[in-house]
DNA sequence: GCCCTTGTGTAACAGTGTTCCGGTAATAGG
DNA sequence: CCTATTACCGGAACACTGTTACACAAGGGC
């Protein structure tokens, strides 16, 4: 052919389709549940077709974290303190992930989990600049508050543990109070409140690093 | 039969020897290497032998990790400040699982993570207790260390990413100094140290924490 | 000696990701 | 208008996975 142009039949399956359909699949049942044949039978077409089109299992997962992260929407500090400006764009980027609880399933099984925060890793540098950190210094004050969000992140959106294994607050209940003051103890028991924990745990790290 | 002991052959096949050889499969090539018919060739045995004696593959590896908990040791604390004894068991923590990284693999795929730092949760309670916090306010510190010793962890032991991915130091270079300080652009383009930055945020965390 | 419990292996079922290969249909060139 | 190229499609197969039903062998208790 001269051109570039498709020759042959115009095609019943297309790239988006499959990335539709592989969403759907993603949202309703998590990452585990797409496997190419569920896959090719909710597109009415046999598994080969999705090869041609998307590529592999892992490619089709791929570019669904590609668009996934392309509409996850900038990120904007407000706030006029400089601590209240940080702490803001770890909410945000908090929010956002937990707005798309299938994104942190999918980037986890292809194991790109870091990356998926990079946005956020740039907004918070250009603050933790504005705040008068620099160097060094800065980068680690860049770091521990990426590692803070991470950790609640990947802990929050641990699955439940399966029925049969208790929850952590179970296993306190057998807890002897060997030295450890009671109402300590008394909360440990309860399922912790994990929007005042992370607040909690923000503004005290953010207070000691920019003093 | 009269007594509880085995009245037919002795048995080739031992639960012991399947946890022994599950564990070395997992240390050499991780969790999801593990797999009845490769477990059962090691053994020299047929698959269904492991069900009868260790149960199904669920079943064995969290023996296993019930078994890697037990050797993982008690946890103490030392020094004398307060701040030192928490970050003390905090560092214990990491020290343990990042010793033992086939746990994190096997603790993740069974969906039981957080359990498995609980001995250093009472530790840790233990210990805030001690430097005087009490109620809410306590389990709010115990917890804000704990997820970012979770956080470690999680980040840590996380793979590298996939060839073809780059990564995230990549994406840093990139970057325009756009409100970003140079010197803080030029360090988060390097590979961080974690173990310069876990002290970092540890002892930042702390000293807000405690004051 | 018989029975019965226990251990074992073979085969199968229902899945998974992936690839090979033959057939079809539509368009480009003559 | 006819042919050849070319992309597309689907059935079947390969190599795996966890799990289970079933038949067979071997030892202890009576």
């Amino acid at each position: 052919m001269s051109n570039g142009v498709s020759p042959g039949r115009p095609g019943a399956t297309s790239r988006r389709a499959v990335l539709d359909a592989a969403r759907r699949m993603v949202e309703s049942g998590g990452a585990a549940s797409v496997s190419m044949r569920k896959l090719a039978a909710e597109l009415g077409v046999a598994p080969p077709s999705i090869y041609r089109h998307a590529g592999s299992r892992e490619q089709v997962l791929n570019q669904l974290v590609d668009e996934l992260l392309d509409e996850l929407g900038e990120i904007h500090a407000v706030g006029d303190a400089p601590a209240e400006r940080i702490a803001s764009i770890a909410r945000t980027i908090r929010r956002q992930v937990r707005d798309h609880p299938e994104l942190v399933d999918l980037a986890h099984e292809l194991g790109r989990g870091p990356a998926t925060s990079f946005p956020g890793q740039v907004a918070l540098a250009r603050e933790v600049s504005a705040a008068g950190l620099s160097g060094a210094d800065a980068a680690h004050a860049v770091r521990a508050v990426l590692f803070l969000v991470g950790g609640f992140i990947l802990l929050e959106g641990l699955p439940p543990p399966p029925t049969g294994t208790p929850p952590t607050q179970a296993l306190w209940r057998k807890v002897k109070d060997d030295g450890i003051e009671p109402g300590l103890l008394a909360e440990m028991r309860k399922a912790p409140n994990t929007d005042d924990l992370f607040e909690f745990s923000l503004s005290n790290l953010l207070s000691s690093l920019l003093t």
